[in-house]
DNA sequence: TCTGGGGTCCTAGGACCC
DNA sequence: TCTGGGGTCCTAGGACCC
């Protein structure tokens, strides 16, 4: 028997998230913009309908947003990931294994299941997310993950489907299949479009039907491993508990150009110190940090990036002494007289904190260290993000991104809660 | 004026070794 | 005139995803 699994999907996951605690959205063309209220991410149904497209920089379409009165948010990450929680939460009642994908996603094994009807049982899932949450979701069912991905879309946009779509029902494959374009099957980007139209492969049915030759020579085994899915044969098994991470990153575009090498470390030191929090978050240590900049390649100005690779003498995961390196690495790679719009810090070489091999010749106080990490975070935690951070971080920045739409954390601040009138 | 952030995995090619 | 070959490890970069 091959697997039957079930790809639960929000639909336009952050707007729906708006609209969860301002129901007067309802209705209306909603959209949510990108760190620095740069692009558009997420479009509710009537801003799609207004052919907002996904990635477009807000600017592009300031008219559309004035004509139309398309309600315009910033990312308010905190709600989101609140909220992703909460439908994952609800999913777990409907399998024994559900395997998180992203943010806005599951994959769950309708494998070895009682009912014996995936549709009803689709329905019941779809109807008690949005019960739970207020999230609206759409359900896909096959029996590979890249085919519930393709159920899942024809859930999205089938008249008959209502939100639900099980493709292992189908009895002729080719006919829903054809109708798929081979660049909405998941693992079909832009790079490999191209050469499969070149080369005549338009529809996941194609795609399908493709020999396997010629694939594995051009695609490599990823792409061999999507036509067999697409072949109803799984390959890509459900991952139920997480893999370690292999890195940390933190990174954001300015909120104006930064041409100081001060402005640039309060940034950096910014960084730096949130990825460290992330880092004790997960109970890890790092061994290699990185640290980058970027100038901005909109322009014609002069162009310049780079990286600065360190070795961290110790696995460590102490925000100050992180913060060393990262500002001695972007003093070595910074140079004056560019524009820069971009930095970053990623962690890298991870290692769980009880695995930290002492260096003969450490000179830290790794105890000391420890007990003051876990104050901070307790701190800040409790406090608010923020409430303690590094001088180095500077007070005040002009560099900071912005977020001038942002709503309000209804569910992790208390001084949000929504109010009933 | 204004163009996101955080990930994973694979591959090609160089360095090195015997 | 002759100037190997094959394995392994590492890294940079590409492709893709949400």
């Amino acid at each position: 028997m091959p697997p039957l699994l079930a790809l639960v999907d929000c639909n336009n996951f952050y707007a729906s998230c708006e609209r969860v605690f301002n129901p007067k959205l309802e209705g209306k063309p909603v959209i949510v913009l990108s760190n620095n209220d740069g692009c558009v991410v997420a479009r509710s149904n009537e801003a799609k309908a207004l052919g907002i497209a996904m990635g477009v920089p807000e600017f592009h379409i300031r008219d559309l947003i004035y004509r139309h009165k398309v309600q315009v948010f910033s990312s308010n990450y905190a709600l989101y990931g609140d909220m992703s929680q909460r439908v994952m939460q609800t999913l777990e009642q409907f399998s024994p294994a559900v395997e998180v994908y992203s943010i806005d996603e599951a994959f769950l094994s309708l494998s070895g299941l009682p009912q014996r009807n995936p549709t009803a049982y689709g329905h019941t899932i779809r109807k008690t997310v949005k019960q739970w949450t207020g999230i609206p979701v759409s359900v896909g069912i096959a029996e590979s993950k890249t085919l519930a991905k393709v159920a899942n879309y024809l859930a999205k946009r089938s008249p008959h489907a209502a939100g639900v779509f099980d493709l292992s029902a189908e009895t002729n494959p080719q006919r829903i299949l054809s109708q798929i374009p081979v660049e909405k099957v998941w693992g079909v980007g832009p790079g490999t479009t191209r050469l499969l139209k070149a080369h005549g492969i338009e529809t996941a049915w194609d795609l399908r039907e493709a020999d396997e030759h010629w694939i594995r020579k051009h695609l490599g085994i990823v792409g061999l491993r999507t036509v067999q899915e697409l072949r109803a044969r799984s390959c890509l098994p459900l991952e139920q508990c997480p893999p370690p991470k292999q890195g940390i990153m933190v990174s954001r575009s300015f909120g104006h150009p930064v041409e100081s090498l001060a402005e640039m470390q309060e940034a950096v030191a910014t960084y730096t110190s949130r990825a460290a929090e992330k880092l004790r978050e997960v109970h890890l240590a790092a061994t290699v940090l990185m640290v980058f900049l970027e100038t901005n390649p909109f322009t014609d100005e002069p162009q310049y990036n780079n990286v600065s690779t360190i070795e961290l003498p110790v696995a460590t995961d102490t925000s100050h002494e992180l913060i060393r390196h990262a500002l001695q690495g972007i003093k070595t790679i910074y140079r004056a007289g560019y524009r820069y719009k971009k930095a970053g810090v990623k962690l890298a070489g991870l290692v769980p904190v009880s695995h930290i091999q002492a260096d003969l010749f450490d000179s830290q106080d790794r105890g000391r260290a420890k007990r003051l990490m876990q104050a901070l975070d307790r701190i800040n935690d409790r406090m608010g993000a923020g409430t303690l951070q590094y001088a180095a971080a500077g007070l005040n920045p002009r560099w900071k991104a912005k977020f001038a739409r942002r709503s309000q954390a209804y569910t992790t601040n208390w001084k949000h809660l929504p109010q009933v009138q």
